[in-house]
DNA sequence: AGAGGGATCTTCT
DNA sequence: GAAGATCCCTCTC
């Protein structure tokens, strides 16, 4: 059996169970979780109403470094099939403003059938395959073909299932994946999280498979990093614009830029009270 | 601890 | 026809 069929196999039994049709995109079309699924479902509530403090579209529309950085600290929810909730803590963004941003796909604002979503109404997801086999997912901002890329989360809940699905992915399922190793990247967040092509331009004030609510430990203007972006190659001065934010000190970060912690250290103590 | 390469395929030129 | 907003394994120091 090829790999790439292999996977497929394992992520559609892991994701659909006996009364769910295997193809992820039916999910809006049965919202109703069966009772006793999950500790989180909507016991109390009417099916329509998911959550009551879910993040609405207001707070997606800010420009885009804004909601880089508010994104810092808010909880992306996404429901499985079988009714299992993942709870991921956003702790790593990157701003792709659009237009002038020459490491974006919306560079010289030109929009394409793969980045269409990138145009589409703050809080819709864009979602692209990169390199042939992994996935990277955006959530679009105010302003024209602008987007921010979601880099890393701290897992909250659901752990086993993300486990499950990061290790259908690889070689040596022998060794057990530590908490930090989960959702430490664009491509395994997605892969922890199930969210493949299926999800590109859904709305995240609409979809009853993934949503955000607020987190309850928001950081302050001094535990943000800001710092240079991954994996964008030489794209002249837009190469060293510091449009990545990650959460200071936080282990659950993809990459980490000591030197420039250190100098907003400095800064820190300059102009500090 | 860091460098290097392979996997794998859609999208756009 | 080539590149790509990545990840993982292996080799070397």
């Amino acid at each position: 059996m090829p790999r790439k069929r292999k996977l497929l196999a394992q992520l559609s039994a892991l994701q659909s169970n006996s009364s769910f049709p295997p193809c992820d995109a039916l999910e809006n079309l049965s919202a109703t979780p069966d009772g006793n699924s999950s500790a989180k479902s909507s016991k109390y509530f009417p099916a329509e109403r998911k959550n009551p403090a879910q993040l609405e579209a207001d707070f997606f529309n800010q420009p885009c470094v804004s909601l880089a950085k508010s994104f810092l600290g808010q909880i992306l929810v996404r429901r499985l099939p079988d009714g299992r909730e993942l709870w991921g803590r956003i702790v790593e963004t990157e701003a792709y403003l659009g237009g002038e941003d020459e490491a974006s796909h919306s560079k010289g604002g030109k929009q394409t059938q793969r980045n269409a979503a990138m145009f589409m109404k703050p809080g819709t997801l864009y979602v692209y395959q990169i390199y042939g086999i992994y996935f990277c997912v955006n959530v679009s901002s105010q302003g024209e073909g602008a987007a921010v890329l979601l880099r890393s989360l701290e897992p909250l809940q659901g752990l086993d299932a993300m486990r499950e699905l990061r290790s259908t992915a690889r070689k040596a399922p022998s060794k057990l994946l530590k908490d930090w190793q989960l959702c430490n990247g664009p491509s395994k967040l997605c892969q922890a999280f199930g969210i493949d092509k299926a999800f590109d331009q859904r709305d995240l004030t609409q979809d009853a498979a993934i949503w955000m609510v607020p987190g309850g430990d928001l950081p302050g203007e001094q535990d943000v990093v800001a710092t240079t972006r991954i994996g964008i190659g030489s794209r002249g001065e837009w190469t060293e614009k510091p449009l990545r934010f990650y959460l200071r000190g936080n282990r659950f970060v993809s990459v980490v830029d000591k030197k420039r912690e250190r100098e907003m250290a400095a800064m820190g103590q300059v102009s500090g009270s």
